[in-house]
DNA sequence: GTCATTGCAAAACGTTTGCATGAAT
DNA sequence: ATTCATGCAAACGTTTTGCAATGAC
């Protein structure tokens, strides 16, 4: 394995990602990481993001509208996506009924070993909802 | 809503997904495609394949390799991912116990109105497994 | 001193788009 | 005749990479 050596890039990085509560892209955590690194590069975003995704200090979300997302809650959830606003959302479910469950019967049908699972819902967030209620729109776009 | 005309390359790019059961990329697609109509532009697949997933005749799977993938196969059904050779496997799982139970529990976490959702499971397939045991690596890398 | 990490820029990758031509209705 | 679809190539957005310089150990 590996050896990593300390960097406050890396570390900088890691704490912005923590201290967020959405699932901002590599080019996003750049942004706000230049405020205190001016002259850091969109290469060691990527690099550390990756590092860190590999030591499992962080996850990478991929939504499927392009880019990746990352997120700093390692805790197993689920996400809901929505499809006006691409907004991702966190959705803590009752691991009882729905994730535990999930992969038992998983594991029967599985033709493998499974290490993880990604479970997205796509749809239209409460926000836009409303927001196209307030426009007259009766469905969404 | 557009009006689609005939065109002899969308029927054959669907027709060639139907026929797989795979889950090919753009690429591979147009690979296979080119067989028939050595002609076809890889923007053609790219927009066809687009306007399939529009009208609902066929799926995209986003399994986070970077590439978008296809399925032919529209009924609900789960993922399995190889992280080893990325090969993509279909699950099919019952619904009673699984999809809709994890829809119906979804319901009440969603903040908005789900329309679809996508399930992967990510792990080291039966083949992968085997093939490390021929070679006398018992953990996967 | 060694080797990981950085910044920079270029390249790679998958996908989309503009445009003139051709095909379907 | 109209309008959508095609092939081609260029452009796009995201991510990775090669390299010389810097920093951690």
């Amino acid at each position: 394995m590996k050896v990593l050596k300390y960097s406050r890039q890396r570390e900088s990085i890691k704490a912005s990602l923590m201290s967020r509560h959405d699932h901002p892209t590599a080019d996003a955590l750049y942004a706000s990481i230049r405020e205190e690194f001016p002259n850091i590069s969109l290469g060691t975003v990527y690099r550390n993001l990756n590092l860190l995704v590999e030591t499992g200090e962080i996850k990478k979300v991929n939504c499927g509208d392009g880019a990746d997302h990352f997120d700093g809650n390692v805790s197993e959830h689920y996400h809901f996506v929505c499809r006006e606003c691409r907004q991702i959302y966190d959705m803590v479910m009752d691991n009882l009924n729905t994730l535990s469950h999930l992969d038992s019967t998983a594991q029967e049908y599985a033709p493998g070993i499974i290490d993880s699972h990604s479970v997205l819902f796509y749809g239209t967030c409460k926000n836009c909802l409303e927001k196209n209620k307030e426009k007259g729109i009766d469905k969404p776009a």
